[in-house]
RNA sequence: CGGGGAGUGGCGCAGUCUGGUAGCGCACCCGGCUGGGGGCCGGGCGGUCGCAGGUUCAAAUCCUGUCUCCCCGACCA
């Protein structure tokens, strides 16, 4: 049993001035997390016991799928990123030791594992394995923000899976979906796996499990029995009416999608929007997209198989502003510019023309919006925490570091891997963003710094009631954290509810009359009929069972 | 990297425009009164105003440089 008269719990009445998410605002309200730099923090010892707790949720659920932890160094030599590909990544940190050696600071540890497993693994029947750990990761974030949500250096569990081809991939990747399925279910979060980009991980493919929240930094779109990331996101655009234009059109100044929608008393969707980029190997591409849609950059770079930027001005072959078809050059569509008529820019100043467009082929480059459909079920947009990212690999990282082993017939073959991250500092984010009310957090009970809060009330008679009753709580199975301190009652109730235990059992007086206990839920600040100081631990543990 | 903002006791702020040797609330310490939702009274401790240089009789305040932090965007697991 904790006590709190001695407990490093630094709680504030007021947040810091420049934090602007609801996580944190209230973690360092609460005493759990302090600032040592940008995206750099501390976590104290109420916090910390959070982290762990879902630390120990996460390692349960590896375990239980045939994980086997180690430990690997964040500062590793350079030369297997080097190998990799991978050292030229900007939030890689780079440096040198006395004598000059190139190092860096890990950000995840494909490198490293893959080198072990490289060395050890020789047969066929060292396979499959599922090795995992959890360690400091260092990425040199061009913005760290919002507390704990984004940091330069955090703890992330990552487990890598090494099997024999794709087949066992499959099932590593599958056991992953069910340990991190319950692992979410565990946390008590509202959460969903989306598809989702493959990013600077390479690879054949990859989801995130996502956690919705006002604070989120990525927007996914959901419809029934649909989910995805809107870096991936596809869905069918909505109809727009035929246009019953022709010819060419005076549009004097209007180089806007909604000026001359305006101007012509048509929709946006009659428009085509054109989107001029450079690539190295294409040079100029225009891309057409439906005047009420945006280009999606992820998608766009997917679609072309390399990156792009936009064109410069002196590059294009029009006025910017009145840019349309002209036949010639690459020019390319969106999936959503099905055959038909539209305004399109005339490729000369103040001037759009009714264009033709033809059937043939589109590739799937905008960005999807509210709205737009998946069989036949509109989609909404809503912000969501990246918890966690899983990834097949493939051979992206064995075959540079050359993971291989000897199948039965002799024949070197190269190992297929997985990968999967899980942010344990973000799972707790999270929970604070989805369950804080005005009064402060609601842990769910999993992931609650202490199962139950005791508060005292007055120092003498209260103070031994609410001990013996404590005890009892911890002999029972449950944690408790003590508020032992001479303070009044409305600071030690404010405190409760800022650090947000789900159980209060207050002991003052009116318990010590009554013989019971006063209790709250900390979920809706509910009160629950009393439990007895003497013999109630068995009541508590029920009740505790039966929240949230 | 682009745009915006901020650095003054532990936290939140005022003072800067108009230069004169630092103030408020909370917290903290001591005493007293209180005692079930951040209570009251009295007395205290604590800051060379991010840093460096300059102007001036005098700089938190004006000038130059620099560092740090936050927010939005870009980017990013």
């Amino acid at each position: 049993m904790h006590r709190q008269s001695s407990l490093l719990l630094p709680t504030e009445r007021q947040a810091p001035a420049d934090a602007e998410a609801i996580s944190h605002k209230l973690m360092v309200r609460a005493g759990l997390i302090r600032q040592v730099g940008s995206g750099l923090w501390s976590w104290l010892p109420a916090g910390w016991r959070v982290h762990e707790r879902v630390v120990a949720i996460v390692r349960e659920e590896m375990d239980a799928i045939g994980g086997q932890e180690l430990l690997m160094p964040v500062l590793v030599p350079a030369e297997p990123w080097k190998r990799s590909g991978r050292y030229g990544i900007d939030e890689l940190f780079k440096l040198r030791d006395r004598r000059d050696a190139e190092l860096v600071l890990s950000m995840t540890h494909e490198e490293v594992v893959t080198t072990h497993v490289a060395q050890i693994v020789r047969s066929y029947r060292d396979l499959p394995l599922i090795l995992y750990h959890f360690q400091t990761k260092e990425r040199d974030e061009p913005r760290p923000r919002a507390g704990v949500l984004r940091t330069r250096e955090f703890i992330m569990k990552d487990s890598y899976t090494f099997d024999r081809d794709a087949a066992g991939l499959e099932e590593g990747y599958r056991r992953h979906i069910a340990a991190y399925d319950r692992i979410f279910d565990r946390t008590g979060l509202e959460w969903y796996r989306v598809e989702s980009d493959v990013g600077m991980m390479g690879g054949l493919g990859a989801h995130e499990y996502m956690a919705p929240c006002p604070a989120g930094e990525n927007e996914v779109a959901l419809a029934p029995g649909y989910a995805a990331n809107v870096e991936v996101a596809s869905a069918q655009a909505r109809p727009v009416a035929e246009l019953r234009l022709e010819g060419e059109l005076h549009t004097p100044g209007m180089t806007t999608i909604e000026a001359v929608a305006t101007h012509l008393g048509v929709d946006t969707g009659n428009l085509l929007k054109a989107f001029p980029v450079v690539t190295e190997t294409r040079g100029l591409v225009t891309v057409f997209v439906r005047g009420d849609h945006r280009i999606n950059d992820i998608k766009l770079r997917n679609a072309l198989g390399e990156p792009f930027r936009p064109a410069e001005a002196d590059e294009l072959r029009g006025p910017a502003g009145f840019l349309g078809p002209t036949g010639t050059g690459v020019e390319v569509y969106d999936e959503a510019v099905t055959p038909g008529r539209y305004v399109a820019g005339a490729n000369r100043p103040d001037y759009h023309v009714v264009v033709e467009v033809p059937g043939g082929e589109r590739i799937d480059v905008r960005a999807v919006q509210p709205g737009d459909l998946v069989d036949g079920h509109p989609i909404t947009v809503e912000p969501a925490i990246e918890l966690a990212n899983i990834f097949k690999l493939g051979t992206r990282y064995s075959e540079p570091l050359r993971a291989t082993y000897l199948d039965e017939e002799g024949r070197e073959q190269l190992v297929w891997m997985g990968s999967y991250g899980i942010g344990p500092a973000r799972i707790a984010a999270a929970a604070v963003e989805q369950f804080a009310d005005e009064h402060g957090i609601a842990w769910p009970r999993s992931i609650a710094p202490w199962d139950v809060h005791v508060v005292a009330l007055g120092q003498e008679g209260e103070l031994a009631a609410a001990q013996a009753l404590g005890a009892d709580i911890e002999a029972a199975g449950l944690s408790v954290l003590l508020d032992d301190r001479p303070l009044r009652p409305g600071e030690k109730f404010a405190d409760a509810e800022l650090l947000g235990c789900p159980l209060r059992l207050t002991v003052g007086r009116r318990a010590l009359e009554s013989g019971q206990a006063e209790v709250q839920v900390r979920r809706g600040r509910e009160s629950r009929d009393g439990i007895p100081l003497q013999g109630g631990a068995p009541a508590v543990v029920e009740l505790w069972r039966s929240l949230p």
